[in-house]
DNA sequence: GACCAGGCACATC
DNA sequence: GATGTGCATGGT
């Protein structure tokens, strides 16, 4: 059987998404109002379909509570548990969500301005600190609400660069964020815009039919050069 | 009615 | 360190 991961066309990081980019277009993530929207986002989506996290973040946007982050931390936990219920998970969620608002209050004066001066490896640390906040939710809260240039690597991601060979899939999410950066320029735009293709890839051909003829990326075999 | 969706923490071995 | 499990709703 020929699959994906055939070696007749080997092409490299950086040509995968120029090849991405010519086939969908830009994508215009992260859809959010705001910085502080996008991080609720962030959290919400976990493990859950964007279309069912819009309806959470309508119900919190309609009553006022995406307008700072301290007014959604004074919201009682059992009434944002009840308004984010479509997101799924809402008990954990509604935790969550006030793990960070509970951590910007304190450590930041509740200023995300502040935050956002902090340096990207400090930040990147001190939010994976936050109960509920792991690698993919707070690599996407520093790329998308923030433009800090840090590759987020997510089950898609995996799922397809692995069956195009480019590493196995039992590989970390540090090792395979390793390999994006070190093989693309240290560019924000380009990495915003590279995780939301993959995500249209996913969605669009891979997660049905890995052997559809018609997608962007069929019989390439993805290479790199070593990381360091 | 099964399966999946832009994860994460925690228990257990 | 690897593996298993709970968390939950809504679309296909």
């Amino acid at each position: 059987m020929r699959n994906s991961s055939g070696n007749s066309r080997p092409e490299n990081i950086n040509k995968i998404y120029s090849r991405l980019y010519k086939f969908y277009g830009p994508q215009g993530w992260w859809p959010g109002r705001s910085r502080f929207e996008i991080i609720v986002g962030a959290i919400l989506t976990q493990n859950t379909a964007w279309t069912n996290v819009e309806k959470a973040i309508a119900a919190l946007r309609g009553r006022g509570y995406l307008s700072s982050p301290a007014k959604l931390h004074r919201l009682r936990t059992e009434e944002l548990s009840s308004l984010i219920r479509p997101a799924g998970y809402h008990n954990v969620k509604a935790s969550r969500l006030k793990n960070f608002t509970g951590f910007l209050a304190a450590d930041y004066g509740g200023s995300l301005d502040k935050l956002a001066k902090t340096d990207t490896v400090l930040l990147r640390k001190k939010l994976l600190e936050v109960n509920g906040i792991g690698p993919e939710t707070c690599d996407s809260i520093l790329l998308y609400a923030f433009a800090k240039p840090v590759f987020v690597v997510d089950a898609y991601t995996k799922r397809i660069f692995s069956r195009h060979g480019l590493f196995d899939e039992t590989t970390s999410y540090e090792d395979v964020q390793d390999i994006f950066t070190a093989n693309l320029p240290s560019d924000a735009a380009k990495f915003n815009e590279y995780h939301a293709l993959i995500v249209k890839l996913a969605k669009d051909h891979c997660r049905k039919s890995p052997e559809c003829k018609n997608c962007p990326i069929y019989g390439v075999k993805i290479v790199a050069k070593k990381v360091s």
